[in-house]
DNA sequence: CCCGCAGTCAACCTTTTGGTTGATCCCGTC
DNA sequence: GACGGGATCAACCAAAAGGTTGACTGCGGG
């Protein structure tokens, strides 16, 4: 039957080198094209589209050095017509990573520490339609079904984003027109909420959760 | 003959392929093994001594999900006595991953996003007994030996990292075996020279300044 | 051989944070 | 119309962090 073909998104051109390397050394599966950023990828499926074939399933990585980030990109190809399936393919197997792919309408979520034999199934698998989830991407969607979660309200999150730039609760204060009472009731509850019991720490939480971005934003 | 051998050290099966597919695609540079991390790194090296032949220079990734990370297995290798040239090959280029990686004994550091005309030459250079520096990490140590004052010894650094987990001046003293007031007094120096008044300070303008890697990025 | 600097530590004091209790207000929902 | 949660604030105390002064060590360069 036909070949899979697939788009590679990923802004290194090692990982892009391996993952061409791998995946044509696999029966049934040929690399359409390759991009090195959202964006790229946006265009390399309209150039295809427009050659008569989207590829059967796009391999994108999160996190792009620069350019169109993956959770956006994965977003976009979804809104295409002939959307083709995106299968996240990344290093790190954080909640918010996998959350944020999941919404974005990802088919599935692997790790590029994954076996060749783990990708290729997952890569065969997303491009006939199905979900191919690495252990712990699955694990914790089945947790968060089951598990509502305790999440922080817009105001805390606001509250955290400006502690993060170092602000002191007296300036935080003043940046948002509260007292630095509120500031201090708002603090003892994301403390509570991230489980740690200071403001580094709770920095340090929320930026692996990705609830904010790291101070000084970078890919 | 005139071949150079590398040892690949990473612990993604996807980028040693990658690696792989890239190195000896050049000429004169073949793989002489691989490892998926600083422990099996040294016993590759161990068994290739046996078979009677170091490789030329050594490929190392500092991120390694489990086992010997990549600085720790860098410092080991400048203890064998054929020792082969280390190369570092990364994902970041923040001042605490080079400083600690030229402190191990490096020949080279080098970003996975390098485009592979520039690797190539990296890893020629490195087996020839030469260094290959990222532009970040050269400029880097050009401005330490110009003024060594006002940047932020390795001590420093290493504080400020462990300042960045979120751990309190306490719990960082137990973990570097040091009184909390010498914490303090680092603390006091590494704010003066970052122009910052406290920790969450301290930590958002070292992240921006690439001083650290953002807190909880993963290795 | 001396000087400077990184690194170590102590004592002391001020300011900031962390943690608690309790209260008011507003806005949805049941 | 009662209930709960989010947001706001105050007062208070304990703990941690910030800042200063001063001192000792070890090491490399002039």
């Amino acid at each position: 039957m036909g070949e899979v073909r697939v788009l590679l998104v990923d802004d290194h051109p090692v990982v892009r080198a391996g993952l061409r390397a791998m995946l044509t050394g696999f029966d049934g599966i040929s690399i359409a094209a390759e991009a090195s950023d959202g964006r790229a990828a946006l265009h390399e499926l309209a150039r295809l589209a427009a050659l008569g074939g989207m590829p059967d399933v796009v391999l994108m990585d999160l996190q792009m050095g620069e350019g169109m980030d993956g959770v956006t990109a994965t977003a976009e190809i979804r809104k295409l017509h002939p959307a083709p399936p995106v299968l996240i393919l990344t290093t790190y197997d954080t909640d918010a990573d996998i959350l944020a792919a999941v919404e974005a309408g990802a088919s599935g979520y692997m790790l590029k520490d994954a076996p060749p034999e783990q990708l290729r199934q997952a890569v065969l698998q997303a491009a006939a339609g199905g979900t191919a989830l690495a252990p712990r991407a699955a694990a914790l969607l089945m947790d968060r079904i089951s598990n509502p979660g305790t999440s922080l309200t817009p105001r805390e999150v606001q509250l955290l984003e400006l502690l993060a730039t170092g602000l002191s609760n007296r300036a935080i204060a003043r940046q948002v027109f509260i007292s630095e009472a509120t500031v201090k009731t708002h603090l003892v509850h994301i403390y509570g909420k991230l489980g740690v019991d200071n403001r580094t720490a709770a920095i340090a939480a929320a930026t692996q959760r990705r609830i904010i971005r790291p101070p000084g934003a970078r890919g």
